[in-house]
DNA sequence: AACGATATCAGTAATGATTCCTATTTTTAG
DNA sequence: CTAAAAATAGGAATCATTACTGATATCGTT
């Protein structure tokens, strides 16, 4: 059950640090084909899962029906936008007090939380 | 393009009225059924996004593949168990302030946000 | 360098939540 | 009551994602 190298896996995750935008699944796939032009969908989709499962990927729901992966696994938060629905990096303060907040009348265990900011982008607030 | 009375649509937003465990449409749509044992998927579906689009429903995507619904519209949290998949309110203090904090050094406009908490509910916490 | 165990792959079929389509039924304004 | 338009039931279609399978790649050991 040990993990094995795979350049399929090492081309997947070389390919989102490059990128900031944070992808899906399909566009992975249509880029990192023109290194592996025989790589297969479910490859792409089994090594995101595998990454992120190892937490060496963030999978972001962002709630457009598709999962957005992001290499950078620093605690940060990501806007949405409702208009052009690119996805965006915040540079925000840790809002991890939050987790207390939540936790003050609850009675179970409050280990984390997820947070997505909509609005309108930069670009969309000028074309308006 | 006016829109019309439906018995069903009523009885989806009561049945919902009475839960507070945030259903997903196919729980709707099972217990709708007693009341209307003809109702279809499909008409489940249109007016929970309806009643949504409305403001009447909130819908939640808590990660687990399928929306829940929220008849209560007023500004609260949600707290999801990472074990058991509960859907929970949160009984916490405005955290609205912290669209500021993500707008600080953001370029386009914030409107809002959504937020999820994610642990160990009361009684998976008790069980374990 | 070759061997063998097994993780990974490519290709494709299957899944599952949700949406779309169409002929029929309800609602509602006049 | 009537007719226009919205809503429905039932079922097909969509689409992202996952599962299956026989072939291939990786890697510790000889």
């Amino acid at each position: 059950m040990a993990l094995k190298y795979s350049r399929q896996r090492e081309a997947i995750k070389n390919f989102l640090m490059t990128r900031k935008d944070h992808p899906t699944a399909d566009v992975v796939y249509d880029n990192v084909r023109k290194e592996f032009p025989n790589i297969s969908l479910g490859t792409v989709y089994r090594n995101l899962t595998l990454l992120s499962d190892m937490g060496e990927l963030l999978r972001l729901r962002v709630g457009d029906g598709m999962d957005h992966f992001d290499a950078d696994t620093s605690p940060h938060y990501h806007f949405i936008c409702n208009k052009c629905g690119s996805v965006i990096d915040l540079d925000m303060d840790s809002i991890e007090s939050i987790n207390d907040i939540a936790g003050a009348n609850f009675g179970g265990r409050i280990k984390g939380h997820v947070a997505y900011f909509y609005g309108s982008c930069d670009q969309c607030v000028e074309h308006s």
